[in-house]
DNA sequence: CGGGATCCCCTTTGATACTG
DNA sequence: CAGTATCAAAGGGGATCCCG
């Protein structure tokens, strides 16, 4: 359906980078994931480094509660589960695009700003 | 300078309403306090319910610090203290804008999705 | 494969009291 | 007026281990 995820798709976005979140730490990253198509669990473990099974499923979980992706689980062995987005999660894209191009366009100056005063004291 | 702040301009605003979030948790209420010109800090104070000196000056220390404000204290007695957007600062009004219009079309459905789950549960 | 159950830590946030 | 100092609480996030 998709291409594979990129590992490093996230690597240009250090924690710095989000004076604008949405949701909690991940969920944002998660909308990222689903965008092109759905994806399984393991699969969305592979960009969010480091993420344990815990904080992932806690993320979906809530995510799926406010209506903004759907899980589906095939009753197979071994078992597989879809996390696909609904209209409502995709709608997020739209903050979520004007806070990336706020990043591009001011992040460095934020950051410019940071490091002088850690300079001045 | 500017009309009195609206003790109750956040009404409308509770954190439910913020799925989309600005830097802390004042960040974003600081920003629009500061919209229409200087501030002073109790001003700032009246509308944002509750909050406590040391956690304002924390947030206002930390929008210093990161060039979102600008800070002038006035050696008078008593002491007088103003609050000001720089250009950065009030550069985050845009993607901000775009969270509460997202909030404006969408949280109606996110609520209600949360509250089927509820029910459901 | 896709989790659940436990335990724990640390940061954020707040309450309270005091001060130049 | 505009803070600072201290303490306490809370909850988000993570480590580790286990399971159907």
């Amino acid at each position: 359906m998709a291409e594979p995820l990129d590992p490093d798709m996230f690597a240009g976005c250090p924690p710095v980078a989000a004076p604008i979140r949405i949701g909690d730490k991940w969920t944002a990253k998660i909308t990222r994931c689903l965008e092109a198509g759905p994806r399984r669990f393991t699969e969305l473990q592979v960009p969010l480094l480091g993420i344990t099974p815990k904080v992932l499923t806690e993320s979906l979980r809530a995510m799926e509660r406010d209506g903004l992706l759907t899980r589906t689980a095939y009753d197979e062995i071994p078992p597989r589960v879809e996390y696909e987005l609904t209209d409502l999660g995709r709608s997020l894209l739209t903050p979520m695009n004007a806070g990336c191009e706020w990043s591009r366009r001011h992040l460095r100056d934020l950051l410019r700003a940071r490091d002088a005063w850690h300079a001045a004291s």
